[in-house]
DNA sequence: TTGATCTAAATGCATTTGCATCTACATAAA
DNA sequence: TTTATGTAGATGCAAATGCATTTAGATCAA
C-alpha cells in the first residue's frame, strides 16, 4: 500500500507552458490519491479485524456469484478487475486451496478455463458483505448525503 | 495493486437494516476504487514507460524538497504518506542505494535520524515533475473542468 | 493440411510487502 | 539513580507481486 501522489508546485502553469495542469486539476489529483488510498486501507483494516481475506477476495467471489452459473474466466475477471494476469492466476491458486473456487474445464476453448464459486465460497461472500457494507457506511455513507455520494459519483464517472 | 470494491447487493437495505449504505454510497465507493486505481495505474505506467521509478520515490523526495533543510524524520515521513513503518525504513534504503536521499543523525533524538534529499534527488525530482504534470493532465485535466476538479476536490475533502 | 502468429494460463526468479520481533534510546515513576 | 514503559528504527522470515518466459491450444494465411 502506497500511494500519495502529493502535487509539484504549479508555479509555472500560467506561462503558456504545454501540458500542466492546473492548480483544480492537481488538487483534485491529490485528493482523490490521498482518500482513496486512506479509505481503503481503513475498509481493509475492518475486514482484517473480522477475520477475513482481502477485498480482492470479496470482488472475485461477487463477480462469480453475480454470473449465470457462478462461474467465468479467468481472462473475464481479470479485464473486470483490473488485475494482471499472473496475479489472477495465483489469486485464483490461493482462493481454490481455501475452498472458495474452483477451477473446471473450459468447454468453449481448450487452452481456457472456468472458475467457478463453491457453496462455502457464496457463503464467505455474504459473511463478508455484511462486514464490507458497515465499513463503507462508517467510512462514507456517514461523510456524505446522498445526494453528495451521488454528484461525487457523476464526477468520477468522467475519468474513466 | 489491487482494489476493485465492486458492491453487494442492496436490496435489504430498505427494511431498517442498521448500518448499510445507500445505493448512492455504494456507488460512490465502488467508482471511486475503480478509478482511482485504474488511474492510479495509468500514471504509474507513464512514469515507468519514461524510465522513472514508482510515484511513492516522488512523494518522498517532494516532501524533502519542501522541508525547510531538505531533511525529515522518517516517522514524519510515514505519517505523511500513511506508509507502514517497515515500508518506509525499507523505501528509505532503497532511495539511499540509489543515491537520492542520505540518512544523517538526528541531534535531537538518539533513536532517530534525519533523511535528507541529495542534489541529485532533488533533480529526479524535478524531472519526474515533467512526466508526473503530464500524466495528471491527460488522465484528469482533459476530462474535468476547473469547476468540476474543485467540486470534486471539495466532495473527496468531506471523506477525509 | 502446414506453418506462422496469436491468446489463455502457469511458473521461475527477483523484488516488494507484511508481520512479528528486536535493539537502542527516551521518558516517567519509584 | 534504578526500573518500567514507550517510541524510533531495523530486520528475519513468509507471503505476495512484477517480469519474463514457457506451454498448449486457437486462428489464419498460404
Amino acid at each position: 500500500m502506497n500511494r500519495l501522489a502529493v502535487l509539484g508546485m504549479v508555479k509555472a502553469a500560467a506561462k503558456a507552458a504545454p501540458k500542466r495542469p492546473s492548480e483544480e486539476t492537481t488538487s483534485a489529483w491529490a485528493r482523490l490519491v490521498r482518500v482513496q488510498q486512506s479509505l481503503l486501507g481503513a475498509v481493509e483494516r475492518d475486514l482484517k479485524k473480522a477475520g477475513f481475506p482481502p477485498l480482492a477476495w470479496y470482488d472475485v467471489l461477487l463477480e462469480l456469484s453475480r454470473h449465470p452459473n457462478g462461474h467465468m474466466r479467468p481472462v473475464e475477471l481479470e479485464k473486470q478487475m483490473l488485475i494482471p494476469q499472473y496475479g489472477m492466476s495465483r489469486l485464483i491458486d490461493r482462493m481454490t486451496d481455501a475452498g472458495y473456487v474452483e477451477r473446471m474445464v473450459c468447454p468453449v476453448d481448450g487452452r481456457g478455463q472456468f472458475v467457478g464459486i463453491t457453496a462455502s465460497g457464496r457463503a464467505l461472500q455474504r459473511k463478508m458483505w455484511d462486514v464490507y457494507a458497515a465499513a463503507i457506511q462508517k467510512h462514507v455513507g456517514t461523510k456524505l448525503s446522498n445526494a453528495e455520494a451521488a454528484s461525487l459519483c457523476a464526477l468520477l464517472g468522467k475519468l474513466s
